[in-house]
DNA sequence: TTTTGAGTTGTTCGA
DNA sequence: GTCGAACAACTCAAA
């Protein structure tokens, strides 16, 4: 085989189509098509039709992702077309115009991206276009893990037992060097795509707090792996401490590889063998987005519809107002508030918390776990296909593997278990900052010389609870036991 | 085929 | 203050 020296070869590209993998290392599509001698068309397409619509963090998440991969690309040599419509249309037509004799892709696990996927494969074979798919967002492939019937496995445990009984993953594939791309080829201006808002420019909080991009992503992986990942076991659920790896929105674009993350953790629990234990258990989480994605991949309408379904006989309450306080962070219950607020200002929100507030919303307010669903998709900048309603669904109850009904979060306690000192509702609650630790998640309960003292005017400064906890339990239960005999 | 036992993340109550 | 039991019943994996 002669390689080309020309870069203005005629001969034929291939095209490398990129969706939720915005990166250059560890992208088995683009290593392919780079080890040939052909040019490389490297394409994203927003498409607002293939998969579900983005929320507007994840826009703006996006937005920087791709401009960090355009100059990425182009450090190397390459160039990354930008596109907006139809990914089939589009695809199949700059095939024809550039007589390209491939387009390669990395699989997607969610049904909509796979039917385009199937359609785009026949249509180019109809062209005589060679394509290929490669598996690179998962451990490992949904096949490789079936129960008895054939069908996805329900169970946690037994899921990851079974996925670490087939060892290590493919170890993670080098970015190319160098790139050809031909020149020529029309490409959309990102900001035209208007991904980012502007009127109002809401995002500021989130560029105060990430830097999206695969360099980022990978410096942020070094460096938990390096110190951060120290008494991760012990301290992953503390809100008041910087102890998770914030790795999650880097995952969702595909700015990092799974198999990135686990070569490396494995790497480092070899180097340092008194971290093994909360490496493993920072793996379990990777293994948790696995199993949330092979459970996407056996119920596509994961989103939508109830896995038990004797959910769909719930009696939800419908209270706009109830839900409007919970979004903007007014319950008045101070641990939900504050993680309610950190989601508006940044995109994010700790894994406890989320577990907090989703449980508020579900069992205090009786609101519709979708509701929840919908509004996490909008604001998280990781929103993640497959997560976030597996998740939702989890602690609805309504899910695989579901909490069990009757474990309703009191979040007073758990915001002085995991929060003792209140750092984490003083930050995002300024209002409640002069309350004493011992009052700072429960301000209903202080007398009004304490209230004065801490310049608090409970239900106007900061309001009273939305609903009284036990009696809020109570409805709860009585919503499921009700659910359980209808 | 049948049986057995386990199942991410809790809270409350009463001894 | 600490501890164990109850909260219920069901689904699923695996022997």
């Amino acid at each position: 085989m002669t390689i080309s020296s020309s870069p203005q070869s005629s001969e034929p590209p291939i095209i490398v189509w990129f969706r939720d993998d915005l990166r250059l290392s560890d992208h088995p599509a683009l290593h392919a098509a780079a080890r040939t001698d052909a040019s490389v068309i490297c394409l994203y397409i927003l498409d607002e039709r293939e998969a579900r619509p983005l929320g507007g963090a994840a826009r703006w998440w996006l937005a920087n992702s791709v401009r960090s991969m355009q100059a990425a690309l182009e450090a190397i040599g390459g160039r990354l077309v930008l596109r907006r419509g139809s990914s089939l249309k589009i695809i199949v037509e700059l095939a024809q115009q550039t007589g390209a004799r491939a387009v390669y892709w990395n699989d997607a696990v969610e049904a909509r991206q796979q039917r385009t996927a199937q359609n785009l494969a026949a249509n180019l074979k109809m062209l005589g276009v060679d394509c290929r798919a490669f598996p690179g967002d998962l451990l490992a492939p949904p096949s490789a893990i079936r129960n008895d019937e054939g069908g996805g496995i329900k169970v946690f445990t037994p899921f990851w037992r079974r996925l670490m009984a087939l060892g290590d993953p493919n170890k993670p594939l080098p970015a190319p060097k160098s790139l050809r791309s031909p020149a020529g080829i029309f490409s959309e201006n990102l900001d035209e795509l208007a991904l980012e808002p502007t009127q109002p420019d809401w995002a500021s909080g989130l560029r105060e707090t990430w830097l999206p991009g695969e360099a980022s992503a990978s410096a942020r992986l070094r460096c938990f792996l390096g110190q951060g990942v120290e008494s991760y076991r012990d301290n992953r659920d503390r809100l008041d401490l910087d102890a998770t790896s914030h790795l999650s929105p880097h995952l969702r674009f595909g700015e990092i590889s799974p198999r990135q993350i686990w070569h490396a953790a494995r790497f480092a629990a070899a180097d340092r063998p008194g971290l093994s234990n909360d490496i493993e258990k920072f793996l379990t989480e990777l293994g948790w987005r696995e199993f949330c994605r092979h459970l996407l991949f056996d119920n596509p309408d994961l989103e939508t519809r109830n896995l038990r379904a004797n959910f769909d006989e719930f009696l939800w309450r419908e209270s706009r107002g109830d839900l409007r306080r919970w979004q903007r962070g007014r319950t008045g219950y101070p641990v939900v508030d504050a993680g309610m607020r950190e989601l508006w200002r940044t995109g994010f929100m700790h894994n406890r918390v989320r577990m907090i507030v989703a449980s508020f919303l579900v069992k205090h307010l009786l609101i519709d776990w979708r509701q929840g669903e919908r509004w996490f998709w909008d604001t998280l900048v990781d929103a993640d296909i497959g997560s976030n309603p597996a998740n939702w669904q989890w602690v609805a109850g309504s899910g695989a593997d579901a909490a069990p009904y009757f474990r309703i979060f009191n979040p007073v306690l758990q915001g002085e278990r995991f929060d003792p000192d209140g750092a984490y509702v003083r930050r995002w609650l300024p209002e409640l900052a002069g309350l004493p630790s011992s009052l700072i998640h429960r301000p209903w309960t202080a007398t009004p010389s304490q209230l004065e003292h801490a310049k608090l005017k409970l239900g106007t400064s900061y309001p009273e609870p939305i609903v009284e906890h036990t009696a809020a339990r109570e409805r709860a239960l009585a919503a499921y036991a009700k659910m359980r005999g209808s």
